[in-house]
DNA sequence: CCAAAAGTGTTTTTCCTACACCCATGT
DNA sequence: ACATGGGTGTAGGAAAAACACTTTTGG
């Protein structure tokens, strides 16, 4: 059996990604409508499709982002995140998927893409259920997974917009993991690893006092002991 | 473009699997033969190869270690690593790879498993370079997340035989992670954190104080803080 | 009695946790 | 002046790190 021979060519490549951003202490996933009669009509499913002969499979999962759930790809982080490859995982057929995690700060979305629109809409991860093909699983383990690596990544600086509070920081961390913490000991315990820089600029326009903007000393998502 | 339209058939899928034992405090990986004329004269490779219709990633990547690296895969820790979809990392032709990483204790292999046969070899992970295809860097990623994983979850268990001594596993994570621990720090720590069952015998037939042998509580590879 | 690895305890320092009040601002 | 979230310190306990000698066995 040898790439030449083509009855080896029996599998389809797609992409699922979950993608998800946070708001309001929420953690919210993008779900679009998955309508292929007779499986799933009008189903709610992670955004995805197919590859083609030219492209990766980060590529294809941007482009099916796009195009499914209307948001800009450019815009977005994304790491891959386990192939599902179950024989019959589509009723349809042999289609192994390349899942794949994205993240984007709530913040930096348009006014459209924050919207439901086209069948694409925000859903809190705790009440989407019930999705096509195998999603549900695929969500589970992008919940998982996004949790684990944020106790020991700064994978959540790529929910956070450019600047942010450590308060905002805090509530983010909060909705992902479901925990409370404590808002000093929060502070020491993020300031001492010195992943952040402190802006010169507070925040303004608040009738409050005007809190202390951070922002991630690098855009790289590092492995080290977050909490 | 749907699963039914036989030209989105295109891509062929294979598994590779990097498979790692500790012997001697060395890290080793398990490499093959790969001759492909004219793009791979015997050069060594990861064992892996095509995936069938019936078979999931996982079955195709323990099947092709028992045919090329033999060795008997239900012996086998075995996780998924990475998928592998850069369109030109096969020269012939479009071939999506599923990486896998596993893991046997050196004491489980046979006399054969552990011998050089029929092109299959141990090497130590740090000579283990200029492989076939793009099999440097699945090697550097696997064993990157072996490394790192060894640090949150539990996974050198799978590593360990059935018993061993707490400098046999010292040394086992000083091969991986390549640092030295101070011994009497490493045992607190380690027991501390109940993972082990201390059994009741002893190691014997050795030339001084025999050692204390531990067993892992739980054959699950389980996240935790360790190191 | 020697070689080899096993096993152990204390001190110091760092980190974690729990906890409550004053501060700066806009309205 | 008040409402709102911002920002801070400390004490006590737990965990980490540094460090060297005694024990047990087979040969």
């Amino acid at each position: 059996m040898t790439p030449n021979s083509p009855h080896v060519k029996f599998a389809i490549l797609a992409s699922d990604t979950a993608i998800f951003t946070v708001r309001d202490g929420e953690l919210l996933v993008r779900l679009v409508n998955v309508d292929r009669p007779p499986h799933f009509k009008n189903i709610p499913g992670l955004p995805g499709g197919l590859l083609t002969p030219k492209e990766t499979a980060d590529e294809a999962a941007l482009r099916h982002i796009e195009e499914k759930a209307h948001i800009k790809a450019s815009k977005l982080y994304i790491e891959q995140l386990y192939t599902f490859s179950a024989v019959h995982r589509d009723p349809r057929g042999r289609v192994v998927a390349v899942a794949h995690t994205a993240l984007i700060p709530w913040e930096n979305l348009s006014a459209t893409e924050q919207m439901d629109t086209n069948g694409a809409q925000w859903v809190s991860v705790s009440s989407a259920h019930k999705l096509a093909y195998d999603h549900d699983e695929v969500l589970t383990v992008a919940v998982n997974r996004l949790r684990s690596r944020s106790t020991y990544t700064t994978i959540v600086s790529k929910l956070m917009p450019a600047e942010f509070t450590l308060s905002e920081l805090e509530k983010t961390y909060e909705s992902i993991l479901k925990t409370q913490f404590d808002k000093r000991n929060f502070r020491k315990k993020i300031l001492k690893l010195k992943i952040l820089k402190e802006l010169p600029h507070k925040r303004t326009g608040v009738a409050f006092r005007p809190a202390a903007l951070y922002t991630f000393a690098s855009p790289k998502v590092k492995e080290i002991e977050i909490l």
